[in-house]
DNA sequence: ATACTTTTTCAAATCGATTTCAATTTTGTT
DNA sequence: AACAAAATTGAAATCGATTTGAAAAAGTAT
């Protein structure tokens, strides 16, 4: 059902029947309210390709989904349908062949050009992040869900990791740690370098040195958790708490103190941040872990929410929002034991 | 920069740049040399919507999203995104308001009428769906990710649940295990309906009598796993393995049982599903999980493919894909204890 | 050189909507 | 009732490509 045979139908012109639908003002109630009924009635819906060929308007906002199957991803998307779902506005999630950077400074020319989506949602920056400059100057609007130190304006919208970190490590020191390891996201995004600077700033306020053997940085596995929590336990002078950067990691570490016979939250502690799932909570974790908090959800529907009012017209420059983080004190953190410090 | 200018640019018309991109044969292979580097050169690139009017191919690919945030769902689509990489074809995430299927319904309904996806893959089918109904009758191609018993061809690609259980549940007996429970997924779908029947099938060819007391049903999660797994557990008379439907619901079982200080492997056995996360791996649990196994983000890439395949025009009649499952034996498994049974 | 294919090119129609500008109808005022 | 102002409707242009059918150019055979 084409709009010309849907408006010969109802006796009236393809104008009058496109302004009723989109909500013109020019076409009196009464019209409307038939052409909308009939509309229901007869199924007719307008072509969408014609709609955006027209008006320019996409009705979608682009992810890019690099290969690494991040359990983060979902959570977010969910949050991005939550907002999304009332606005007719899809989401298109757009594969990158390799986690390059030439290959997605392409991809997002070449998403511009082709004007497939209205805007773009741009994950994990790096500091002086290339692609943000490029997106800028491609004049595709965008929202980067992170940060970038990159000398280019850019909306965004982040959690405050460092502060996050510094006061997990932090808490860790009031227990009487000195010792603590660090297992970061993998080196490269801004948000593992603000986790690095928030680890980092706790010590050094604390007077404490810093250890590059108790620094590692990794994907977001339980794999990782494991591997390098076993082998800082197993040093010399082993550490005696952990921060890390996701509930995989934890359950890694939690392996990793069991497997040496480790009881956490006396033998070690452990701080981690919890995204929020709805599957894996850290509360149910035995011993329960202390964690930082922050939805990945809501992130992602505050994200949606954002990139619409860039798209109805407000300023990116002045859209930046760094959301706190709590910290959650549970069983998996305890004083130091005393013969260990 | 749009097709007239640069046809203008290249002193051809419009019908001929357009030829000679597309690859039709009526243009001379020296013009179309020419007018592809100058396109790169130009950085001329059709516009997607007008190409998408006109030949009436969308370019993308639908999945419904549920609001659940499965974590199945992000290995599923990173799957996909790897064989779509390639083709000029995008995934579109649709958000479902409820999981309702009455809105489900009309969902499908909009997408078919609007035109916004090639084709849609479905997920988690029922027994007689009548959403598939609905798919067939408005024409759109789709695909199942699954199988439904409704009277309507569909094309599927599933993997053999049934089997998977059955095996499982028949290496338990062999173990001497006979009070086995089940904590299978949300009731409804027809892959917990398959995994009922295959763990069913095989207490009864073992002449051991069901008891319903055993048999649970909710989402993959770890909080899942533990509540019906200890409120089993502590039965007059308890189970001695479990049948579980994910790696999350295995991780509630595990903490279930040691939190009424049983061991794994020796006085409880668990299999459960695993669809092969690079976050969680069935091999590094402790102890390591028996697990029946496939690959959930193998699934994305055959699907994304036979849906092109679709596309390309092979009958959907044909289309039918019953993945094996692996059992793969590790620790959590083992001979019943003696003084159990 | 002529006639006849074959190859290459192009003008114009088309896809299905939105929107400008003009025409018509309705309402309000005196 | 006459006229202006406001409200409503419609014809035609437009978005940027693809594709049909016709024409021009090149090639081949007589």
């Amino acid at each position: 059902m084409k709009l010309k045979d849907f408006a010969k139908q109802l006796g009236l012109s393809k104008t009058t029947v496109s302004r009723a639908l989109s909500g013109y003002p020019e076409v009196s109630e009464v019209t409307r309210a038939r052409v909308v009924e009939e509309a229901v009635r007869l199924g007719y819906r307008p072509n969408v390709n014609a709609v955006r060929l027209k008006t320019g308007r996409v009705g979608a906002i682009g992810v890019v989904m690099g290969r690494a199957g991040e359990f983060h991803f979902a959570e977010f998307m969910a949050g991005m349908a939550e907002r999304l779902v009332t606005e007719d506005t899809d989401i298109l999630v757009i594969p990158m062949a390799d986690p390059e950077y030439d290959a997605e400074m392409q991809l997002y020319k070449r998403l511009a050009e082709s004007q497939r989506v209205d805007a773009i949602i741009m994950h994990s920056p790096r500091p002086n992040d290339q692609r943000i400059a490029l997106l800028h100057e491609l004049g595709l609007p965008f929202l980067v869900h992170g940060r970038s130190d990159i000398d280019v304006p850019h909306p965004w919208l982040d959690i405050d990791n460092e502060g996050a970190v510094r006061r997990a490590t932090s808490h860790l020191i009031d227990l009487g740690h000195t010792r603590i390891a660090m297992i970061n996201g993998r080196q490269g995004a801004t948000y593992a370098l603000h986790r690095d600077i928030g680890y980092r700033g706790a010590l050094q306020s604390h007077g404490i040195e810093i250890d590059p053997q108790l620094i590692a940085n990794g994907n977001f596995t339980d794999e990782i958790g494991f591997r390098f929590a076993r082998s800082f336990l197993e040093q010399p002078k082993p550490p005696t708490a952990f921060v890390a950067g996701s509930m995989m990691t934890a359950l890694g570490i939690y392996r990793a103190a069991r497997s040496l016979g480790l009881q956490i939250g006396t033998d070690v502690s452990v701080i981690a941040h919890d995204d929020v799932f709805p599957y894996l909570t850290a509360d149910n974790m035995v011993p329960s872990l202390t964690a930082t908090r922050s939805s990945m959800r809501a992130a992602g529907t505050r994200c949606a929410d954002l990139v619409l009012q860039l798209l109805a017209g407000r300023s990116p420059l002045e859209i930046h929002e760094l959301w706190p983080v709590e910290l959650i004190l549970r069983e998996s953190t305890g004083p130091v034991r005393t013969d260990q410090t």
